[in-house]
RNA sequence: GCCGGGGUGACAGAGAGGCCAUGUGGCGGACUGCAGAUCCGCAGACAGGAGUUCAAAUCUCCUUCCCGGCUCCA
């Protein structure tokens, strides 16, 4: 069974995005595609010709290492090292072993192009060059890419550009870590492999994001469900400040405006953001400012105003990391609504399949009554029928919140 | 073999000369009818060995283990 490259291509590049919508990865502004860049690719590899810092040989192109200035400026590689280690088999067509493809001449029913070398297609690490070149210009600030990329495709990549361009190709390089299971890379290959799919199916894009962004961007992770149960615990707890003080489930109007604690904090978090991405020391920033807030909360000392201000240092901290919005909301009935319902209207509202806001709020405060009475009999059928119906509830200092799973 | 990156408390994971990481879990306490949430407190760590320094998880050297890369393909 064969299927057209282009049609497969397409495939996945669909499913790349429905999975990043999922979680909520914002698209770039550009996809640029090798195959729709490929003019731009053969005057690339042209202009590496006529500087003679590539050849051609039986229709295909290679770059010339031995010409390069700078070779293994990014990973520590030197020529000599490579060809002295056993794992080089030089190709017929190359001058030296160490040369590499930027064109490839065509094999028998190959997907190919026409170029001045004939039938053939772009070698592996032109097209990023290429692309670069065309969307962003000689030097860009920032490239991305895995650590397993170093060498030799970002090598490559810089040789072929600076020799190309005669300018700095990038300034940073931001090599990020795998994704291990077992300490191992994940990678299709080793069948090590599970789909977006299957994690999200057990946890929440807001849980996945909250791991990834547990780690330095630049180590492994490694991948194994407890990790993701702690970081789901662990995101309530911000999840639940947030929901509190945007439900002003606090307790009492106090005088403290938390003017200093939102300041400070945003200094701190970004700090550590500057700090080449430190997400999870951001992160524990969060959760020092959360306990603090909940502590002036408890206290009865956060004033309204705080509250809201608390509340837009999480909004502005989830505008970036997106992680603190669940789809429940939470809910607070004061003390004070506690109504007595008769037990057989209780029973009704609770016997439903879908139990509208307007009920639960009533059954709650029918708890309320209940646990006054210290009839605590009915008060736990309430929470426990309620929490059957996906329906959560909690007693606070200030009444009870509810809101549902 | 060579080039990179690492080995941190039960677990996950920051930190890169002196000061507390943080989270989950554990233990104790406050609150509570109970549950949960929250707060307060406690325990527990820097792979091993030498060195530099007034001071090392952080710097140097050695040893050891792990991961990524080193033909083609991306």
């Amino acid at each position: 069974m064969s299927i057209e490259p282009t049609t497969l291509s397409k495939q996945i590049i669909d499913d790349y995005f429905r999975s990043m919508d999922v979680l909520k990865v914002v698209r770039a502004t550009a996809y640029p595609r090798a195959t729709e860049t490929m003019d731009d690719i053969i005057e690339m590899v042209d202009g590496l010709v006529q500087r003679g810092m590539a050849y051609e040989s039986n229709g295909s192109v290679y770059f010339s290492v031995r010409k390069a200035k700078e070779y293994g400026k990014l990973s520590g590689q030197t020529l000599d090292q490579m060809v002295a280690g056993a794992r080089i088999d030089p190709g017929e067509d190359k001058r030296d072993p160490m040369d590499f493809a930027v064109w490839k001449a065509a094999k028998p029913g190959e997907i190919s192009w026409t170029s001045p070398w004939g039938e053939g297609r772009p070698g592996w690490h032109i097209e990023c060059s290429a692309m670069c070149l065309k969307h962003l210009g000689k030097t860009i600030d920032i490239h991305g890419g895995g650590t397993d990329l170093v060498f030799p495709h970002h090598e490559n990549e810089i040789l072929q550009s600076e020799a190309y361009n005669d300018a700095q190709f990038v300034r940073y390089w931001m090599h990020n870590g795998m994704l291990t299971i077992d300490e191992e890379k994940m990678s299709k290959s080793l069948k090590n492999f599970f789909l977006i799919d299957a994690v999200l199916a057990k946890y929440s894009p807001q849980v996945v994001r909250f791991f990834i962004l547990n780690a330095n961007y630049r180590h492994p992770l490694e991948y194994d469900s407890s990790s993701l149960d702690d970081s789901k615990k662990a995101l309530e707890t911000l999840q639940n400040s947030y929901d509190e003080m945007k439900a002003h489930a606090i307790l009492a109007d106090g005088r403290d405006d938390a003017g200093r604690l939102c300041e400070d904090v945003w200094c701190d978090f970004e700090t550590k953001m500057d700090d080449d991405f430190n997400s999870r020391d951001a992160i524990a920033v969060m959760y020092d400012f959360a306990r603090e807030a909940n502590r002036l909360r408890n206290e009865g000392s956060l004033s309204m105003k705080g509250a809201d201000r608390v509340v837009g240092v999480f909004d502005r901290f989830d505008s970036l990391f997106d992680v603190l919005v669940s789809e429940s909301q939470l809910n607070l009935v004061k003390e004070g609504a506690a109504q007595a319902l008769n037990e057989a209207e209780i029973n009704r509202m609770l016997s439903q399949d879908h139990i509208p806001d307007g009920d639960v709020e009533r059954l709650v405060g029918a708890r309320q009554d209940a646990r006054k009475r210290r009839d605590f009999a009915t008060a736990d059928n309430i929470r426990n029928s309620l929490a059957e119906k996906g329906v959560d509830i909690q007693d606070t200092q200030e009444g009870t919140v509810w809101k549902r799973k």
